[in-house]
RNA sequence: CGGGGCGUAGCGCAGCCUGGCAGCGCAUCUGCUUUGGGAGCAGAGGGUCGGAGGUUCAAAUCCUCUCGCCCCGACCA
């Protein structure tokens, strides 16, 4: 390719809009523009770059014996409701009528449209295992699109679909797909690491999340230092010693004046105590009916394991109204002392053990000092709800945790027989028994994927990309395109390595070095060949490896045969 | 949806408080010079100041409404 015939408009300034550096260097280096909040288009570079990482995943899905399909975006709603998923899924399915006034939703997922199509076709267990995955654009019309092609509302998903006789032959294909998912993101060049995670909307009972390691992800994963635990903290597990030790209360409960302390600093800087002797009381709302939380005040509630130890489907804190109704005063003042018999209480394991805590009074400025469990409040059921910290042990070997931040590239389920059963996707098997087909579903954000190589992947001077995901693996560089040798031998060398196979950008503009320089740094191309004033003095070119800047200078007749090893 | 911020040339911004010719840098176009890290000189083009309404002799500037964008929270590939 030619630059000065090809549509790559970069930047030496950032756009405002911009705020992590994917965004920032995908916009400047030509590969995206915006067009609405969450929507991008891909400009020549960028699509590049796109297909690459699409190529590695249908060579890896393909290897592992998925086939390719293409499934409609649009979707009509009767699929959804057979799921149940028309009515719970939210504002993130963008819901639309045609001109006869029929309900559609902009695909955001595709497991009903899939099972719909497998069950209409596949009727036996001989058919099984099928393995079903696309390539296309997906729709969510997220609260909060944002950091580019990071969270869109628009994006490319690869989604996967697997059908399987029975958990057994699912827990195969899981780990089939768990493996190609590791090879997919090895090629792609990224420093990842799969972690247990929760199944969200999704549905289903075991999931792992692919997360690229990088400090401007969004979700938070607990990894151990000493073995290969890694869990998302929404899911990590806090281990509870289990020899209780023997602790008596050793104070009488009393009534506090805490005169406008709320919150835990407030209270117990008031009091002199430390957070941890503090119970901090939470009311929420699980499925319409109120909950209460109680934590040690240096802990912080888990929302999603609350929700899966309740078996609830929606959770959210309760609005002060509801507090003032429930406990009988404002935020800042509940406790489980006094709490209404019939009030659904639950409480992190870790208050187990703890004696002589302070809690809200459930009256307006005013706490209970030296409260104890049994004596002065009826021991709730206790529960892990609250998140792992850097203090606690990994779960698995006793090890040390460390918490690091991630970017989902990828996430695999098992969904059981969630939607084979809701929506009658049965198969026969061999005694003539009609059973629920048992489903997995794996998902990879593509473009997603190509911000989180860039934020793993760049420098001062731009992007740094990862041989295989590369737009282009060399830029030849003429330093003077009016000096005819130096237009000649670039030409030459451009077309050896294109006759190879070999993906070239030939800087054919009328630029100066510098500029040159500066464009080929910023799209990160990973071989650049500099014809200059060496070739002049010694008929050599340079051959620069954008990450290291190692620069090699080679025979101007050895240029392409150096190259093609350099890759 | 709640909280914070921003909309002025393609991009980055100043001007707004205190109303009075719409500006700067980069980019673009022409010419000459320059050619190993975002060149120099000379010239040129480009704006409904996000939109609507209002106040005023006069609005980018003040007021009201509205739309869009970004950041922080709940959601997710």
């Amino acid at each position: 390719m030619r630059y000065s015939r090809f549509f790559l408009p970069t930047l030496k300034e950032v756009p405002a809009e911009a705020e992590i550096i994917s965004h920032k260097l995908l916009l400047r280096a030509g590969m995206i523009r915006k067009l609405a909040s969450g929507l991008y288009s891909y400009l020549p570079l960028g699509l590049r770059s796109l297909r690459k990482i699409e190529g590695i995943i249908r060579e890896e899905m393909n290897r592992a014996g998925a086939q390719e399909v293409l499934l409609p975006l649009v979707q009509p709603a009767e699929l959804w409701q057979e799921s149940g998923r028309w009515d719970r899924y939210g504002k993130e399915l963008l819901r639309l009528k045609d001109r006869h006034q029929r309900a559609y939703g902009l695909g955001p997922t595709h497991e009903e449209v899939i099972t719909d199509l497998v069950r209409r076709e596949v009727k036996s267990y001989r058919d099984l295992p099928l393995n079903l995955y696309q390539i296309q654009t997906k729709f969510r019309d997220e609260i909060r699109p944002r950091f580019g092609l990071m969270r869109g509302r628009e994006f490319i998903m690869k989604d996967a679909y697997s059908f399987d006789v029975d958990d057994e032959a699912l827990e195969e294909t899981y780990q089939a797909m768990y493996q190609a998912y590791c090879r997919i993101f090895e090629r792609c060049g990224l420093n990842f690491r799969p972690v247990e995670a929760d199944t969200g909307s999704i549905g289903g009972h075991a999931s792992h999340e692919f997360m690229v390691l990088a400090d401007t992800g969004e979700d938070q994963i607990a990894c151990c230092t000493s073995c290969d635990y890694a869990a998302n903290v929404e899911l990590a597990e806090v281990i509870h010693p289990s020899d209780h030790p023997d602790v008596r209360p050793s104070r009488p409960m009393t009534k506090v004046n805490t005169p406008g302390r709320r919150s835990v600093r407030e209270v117990t800087e008031f009091l002199g105590i430390s957070s941890d002797q503090l119970v901090k009381t939470l009311i929420l709302i699980g499925d319409g009916r109120p909950v209460v939380a109680l934590l040690r005040g240096d802990h912080e509630l888990n929302e999603v394991k609350l929700r899966r130890s309740l078996g609830l489907e929606d959770l959210d804190l309760a609005d002060s109204d509801t507090v003032q109704r429930i406990t009988g005063a404002p935020i800042g003042f509940a406790g489980p002392v006094g709490l209404p018999g019939d009030l659904k209480i639950i409480a992190d394991q870790d208050l187990f053990d703890l004696t002589d805590f302070v809690t809200g009074a459930n009256e307006v400025d005013a706490h209970y000092t030296g409260v104890n469990w049994d004596r002065d409040v009826p021991r709730p059921e206790f529960a892990d709800i609250r998140f792992i910290t850097e203090k606690d042990p990994c779960p698995r070997c006793g090890g040390e945790i460390e918490l690091r931040r991630g970017i989902e590239v990828g996430h695999i389920f098992k969904l059981g027989t969630k939607y084979s059963e809701a929506m009658g996707a049965t198969y026969l098997d061999a005694d003539g028994r009609e059973r629920p087909i048992v489903m997995g579903c794996y998902g990879i954000g593509v473009g997603r994927t190509l911000a989180a190589a860039i934020e793993q992947n760049h420098d001062r001077n731009g992007i740094v990309f990862p041989r295989h995901i590369a737009p282009f693996e060399v830029i030849i560089s003429p330093l003077n395109v009016k000096d005819a040798l130096i237009v000649e031998a670039a030409e030459d060398i451009y077309n050896g390595l294109m006759a190879q196979g070999i993906e070239t950008l030939l800087d054919d503009r009328r630029e100066r070095p510098g500029v040159k320089f500066k464009d080929a740094d910023l799209i990160g191309i990973p071989l650049r060949i500099t014809v200059g004033k060496r070739l002049k003095e010694k008929n050599e070119v340079e051959i620069m490896d954008r990450a290291t800047g190692k620069t090699i200078s080679v025979p101007r007749d050895r240029a392409v045969e150096k190259t093609s090893e350099m890759l």
